[in-house]
DNA sequence: TATTGTTATACTCTATAACTATA
DNA sequence: TATAGTTATAGAGTATAACAATA
């Protein structure tokens, strides 16, 4: 019983075990660029994350981000005080606050997000030209895909020796 | 100036802001399964690295897993106490730890990952053929590569704005 | 009372420094 | 003295709980 599985050709490795330390070298990859502008990288997933219109709510935001949102609420203020987001509280309910990123915010994520793709483009571009295309849209698919596609069904529960953590 | 770089095709996402979400949801994906067999993920890169033949020294393994020396003692006396590897002192120099996978470990080992790449297949099988191919060619690729090769030269040092963190 | 944002606190993970034993 | 492993300590990063303002 070693080749069990039948059709999945070859002994790969564990996904995540690729492509979480591959996550981590890119993540380091980009913190030189991030500092050239003064970012850190929750600053950086915040400037992306305000696209071209308003965001309404900064817990709303925290969760399409995925961080918590007592996480992002010194990012938000270092952001504000350099000008680069404009942070007012919503006329409608002002409880809640709009965030927008202001032309300078916008600059500064462009210039940012340039620095980054092209380190990658240098990256990808040892890769053959048919991969790259095929890696990038599978890549896209898979990220795609709501959290619980991937995690799946609990296929047993807990029927089998859960003893230490 | 909207479509600048040339050649490079459309306005894809970061490559990162792709691979750590990614790679995180497939860790999640893997914890129930890994917890069933008792193994924190650490244990599991581990047993994992634990391969066939018997590793020399704490560090170094600790090292290929790209963990601190001193993160994966609390892991190893745990594997330990529980008969998964065994670990003696190398009797040609007495300050290192000889660590060998006992077969009850190798069968957890076998268990666990038979489980986790269940769940992967699964995922992979809803991708067309030969993306699923590319991809993981080019995921085994990137892998491979030695991280300075990603993280590459620091293009201008610290010409740029170094505001903030 | 419920909700948004904030602050204060605690917890988890990880790395650093100090120690023991071999060499 | 130098090195492998261990222990104790401190530091990030993150989440939880309590709070103030608004609804």
């Amino acid at each position: 019983m070693a080749e069990s599985t039948a059709a999945t050709d070859d002994p790969r490795p564990d996904l995540a075990a690729m492509i979480v330390p591959l996550g981590r070298t890119l993540m380091a990859a980009e913190l030189p660029v991030l500092r050239a502008h003064g970012l850190s990288m929750w600053a950086y997933v915040v400037l992306l994350a305000l696209g071209e219109e308003p965001v309404r709510g900064q817990s709303g935001l925290a969760q399409a981000i995925g961080a918590d949102k007592t996480r992002i609420i010194g990012v938000l203020d270092d952001l504000q005080e350099r000008g680069l987001i404009e942070r007012r509280p919503d006329p409608r309910d002002r409880r809640a606050h709009l965030l927008t990123l202001t032309p300078e915010g916008r600059r500064v994520r462009e210039s940012a997000q340039a620095g980054i793709r092209h380190r990658e483009d240098r990256l990808l571009s040892q890769l053959p030209l048919e991969d790259r295309a095929a890696f990038l849209r599978v890549l896209r698919a898979l990220s795609a895909l709501p959290e619980e596609e991937i995690i799946g069904p609990e296929r047993h529960g807990s029927s089998e020796a859960p003893d230490r953590t």
